[in-house]
DNA sequence: GGCCAGGACACCA
DNA sequence: TGGTGTCATGGC
């Protein structure tokens, strides 16, 4: 497939002005998939006190969520707000890995990726986001994250609607890239650092990087 | 004091 | 099927 050379050209924007993003910051594939459900609808920040919180207490393992009471788990991510919700949300995952694949991160990624996708979306509390980012950064396996910075910026840049759904978007740019783990990896990333550099609120700015990117240029 | 942040789901018409 | 309310903390 040949590759979009206007989402290339983005791509070659964004990259050389924030340089390689390293993601996910975390140490670890299952420490992914925590900050994944964590970090939804969620600053970053908060996100990296509960699981510093999980660490200490020495719980960041499958078996440690899991075994942990639902109220005590709550008390440890409380700083990344939701912490009832996401409590649940975290053992509903971790149980889901103990009961389908022997409570290994390995063998859930061992297998087809899409299917594994599906499997994911129907554990309650992984959304697509979430099941994608568990995807690309903790089992390298090609499949593109979409956001709100996503959303936001390829709207503003004339690619999509405003209100287009999450599977439409990840199709936009799956159909338009070449399945590379590495690319999918560095160009979300750079997209989330994109979204908290530039204004939230006013339209693409003359200053900003992209400001050049856009479909009438680039035809 | 209000707004926002790397969503997902239950509920209702 | 689509719209709306709910979940909650911490920084600016």
């Amino acid at each position: 497939m040949a590759a979009d050379r206007r989402l290339i050209a983005i791509f070659n924007r964004l990259a050389a002005q924030y340089g390689s993003r390293h993601w996910w910051p975390a140490d670890s594939p299952f420490e992914v998939c925590v900050g994944a459900i964590l970090t939804q609808n969620t600053n970053w920040g908060n996100v990296e006190r509960a699981i510093a919180n999980l660490k200490q207490a020495g719980c960041l393992t499958i078996a440690g969520i899991a075994s942990l009471p639902q109220d005590r788990l709550a008390v440890l991510i409380r700083p990344a707000g939701y912490f009832n919700v996401k409590a649940a949300r975290l053992q509903h995952f971790v149980r889901f890995v103990q009961e389908q694949y022997q409570g290994s991160l390995d063998l859930l990624f061992s297998g087809p990726w899409q299917q594994t996708r599906d499997r994911l979306l129907a554990v309650n509390g992984i959304g697509p986001e979430t099941a994608d980012s568990i995807l690309l950064y903790a089992g390298h396996h090609p499949t593109f994250v979409v956001d709100a910075y996503t959303r936001r910026l390829f709207s503003r840049l004339g690619f999509v609607a405003p209100d287009c759904g999450y599977e439409p978007l990840r199709r936009f740019f799956m159909d338009r890239l070449p399945g590379d783990t590495r690319l999918f990896n560095e160009y979300h990333a750079l997209i989330v650092e994109h979204g908290k550099q530039v204004c939230r609120t006013r339209p693409l700015c003359a200053d900003c990087c992209l400001a050049a990117c856009c479909p009438r240029i680039f035809g």
